[in-house]
DNA sequence: CTGAAAGCGCTTACAG
DNA sequence: CTGAAAGCGCTTACAG
């Protein structure tokens, strides 16, 4: 085992190769002009004395770093594992590293995590923001002159960049298919009023079912958040109320996954007794039981431009407000089926 | 939108509070004595100031920072998810947080990675190494006096701290269960001779087979990495080659996925027509179809136990080499079955 | 209990 | 193309 050493600088290579500390510096961040056999020089230095650049000196004296804040509700969740897989590869192709916190729906933790991000001298902050969260809860990285983009959930009326799925559809894409298979009545399960999916997925589903002229008390909303506790609570809950469904719909495939146990809990079979459609299409929801019907929201695409688009605001681009919003697709599966009769 | 401010900084505070910077370091530390009505003063000249410190000026004098380095496979895996979740739990509730990369079955990855998070300033560094890993690889990082923490993939031999599932015991757990169903004929899939999970898990299964008087021509093992795709084409791989078995351990739930959806596409049905056990018991495996019958490995509580270990070391904890095993356990459901007759 | 000053390891004008 | 020196925002002996 190699013994401690004491930390390699800058001057250290420089006194090795010969050099002032600029040259050093000049040469490993390809500023200025180094003539090749300098280069050469200090690479072979920094070699044989196993120099390790300190990030941290760097960032004091430019104020630029890289390092990337990452705020998520729920880093198990497989949505954003998926999510943070791809953003974190895009990441790290530009020399980007994410510091990754969970912030659930606790607005509190969101202002705290925020400011200790900044704290670590972050070059920018991506946001998949906590329900109720409004401009002023993000502001704090403006006024540090940090790029901040929002991802999946939007902020109306913000500055924030924006990258997600075009949620109104995806409740839009469920109800046709429902409609499609002759369903009649119906239950929605999980997604928050207070955070822009919640709101615009249950919208967009249920404004298609009036359009097709299905009356409210057809239309039965359990509004709560994105957690498999939520989704077979309001199942069992459903059934033990003697609500009459035969589709439900649910904000994303882990309500879904708990809906379906709770369901089966009560006898309830999914692709037998009830037709359910999902949200995100999980990499698992093809081999679920039934195979999950689900609308595919493209974590890895979300991923990969939010990552685009935050290092180039951090590379100083100063353009207008960006949204992007991904048009969603539903996978057809064995958890929906036709009503007969 | 508040305008963008100077930096506020300590002598900023300092001034306005009518103290010296020394005072305001010591208030916002606990550290040096401050009398309550000074400590109350800085309080407030933050506060109308809006300072946020600044750790990356700290860490540059002190050398103590408060970000750890995590290095995983692939943090879209759940199982990495899940231990992801609650190792930032654990190291948050301390004031620390996670710098995450992925580093596959990348040795020069990983390395780079270590070079990259060590650059960063991290305190500590918790990885789950990649296969062929020997304690050289992570040499570096002892270099600079950052403990290390490795996690799930053992390293024989070394000086690092250890948290992980005895693996072992896995492969035997998941054999004991086939032989109590009177199974036969077997199968492995999944898991790479050079980590220590894929070895040992594998090993463990063999064994017990062996033991009860299973000869090697009935044991077919196909090693590979802990993808859902080498899942999938491994079942398919074994079906074409009319392999026999009625029995089949995957290295992990992942890759039982892949092989259950293989092993559909050739017309075998998990549950039915053959038994099959995964490990780690992913929050999803009990929706499968069929119910995945699957070994825990505790995704949450290594996250846990490794955050205590990084930060008792960071915090100065010099004693010898910590191993924590955890005892697996098979949740028995409908993908394993006894073979009748 | 408080203040003045040095120094962590870089980068960057500036002068050569 | 290269070198000497200042300074980023903290913390920490040290002197009072």
């Amino acid at each position: 085992m190699a013994k401690h050493r004491q930390k390699v600088t800058v001057s250290d290579i420089a006194k090795r190769a010969g050099v002032s500390t600029a040259t050093v510096s000049n040469s490993m961040n390809g500023t200025g002009r180094v003539s090749e056999t300098t280069r050469v020089k200090v690479k072979q230095a920094m070699d044989e004395l196993g120099f390790v650049r300190d990030y941290t000196a760097a960032k004091l004296r430019t104020g630029r770093s890289r390092l990337v804040g990452v705020l998520v509700q729920d880093i198990a969740n497989p949505f954003y594992g998926e999510f943070s897989a791809s953003f974190e590869a895009a990441l790290s192709q530009e020399g980007y590293l994410p510091i990754i916190a969970n912030i659930g729906e606790n607005k509190e933790r969101q202002s705290a995590m925020i400011a200790e991000v900044i704290a670590h001298g972050v070059a920018g902050i991506i946001v998949s923001p906590s329900s109720n969260t409004e401009v002023d809860d993000l502001e704090r990285a403006f006024a540090h002159e940090i790029p901040v983009v929002t991802f999946v959930r939007e902020i109306e009326n913000s500055d924030f960049d924006f990258v997600g799925i075009d949620d109104y559809r995806c409740g839009e894409l469920a109800a046709k298919q429902f409609l499609k298979d002759s369903h009649s009545q119906f239950a929605v399960i999980g997604g928050l009023e207070s955070s822009s999916t919640g709101r615009l997925r249950a919208k967009g589903f249920v404004d298609t079912l009036h359009k097709a002229g299905i009356p409210d008390h057809c239309i039965v909303v359990k509004q709560g958040p994105q957690s498999r506790g939520f989704g077979r609570e309001s199942a069992v809950d459903l059934v033990d109320a003697h609500t009459t469904f035969t589709a439900v719909f649910c904000h994303n495939d882990i309500v879904a996954m708990g809906a379906t146990a709770g369901f089966l809990s009560r006898g309830r079979v999914i692709g037998e007794d009830l037709s359910l459609i999902g949200c995100d299409n999980l990499p698992e929801a093809c081999i679920w039981n039934p195979p999950l019907t689900s609308v595919e929201t493209f974590s890895r695409f979300v991923g990969k431009i939010a990552a685009d688009i935050i290092i180039s605001r951090i590379n100083g681009d100063k353009s207008k407000r960006r949204t992007v919003r991904l048009k969603p697709e539903l996978i057809e599966r064995q958890s929906t089926f036709p009503v007969t009769g």
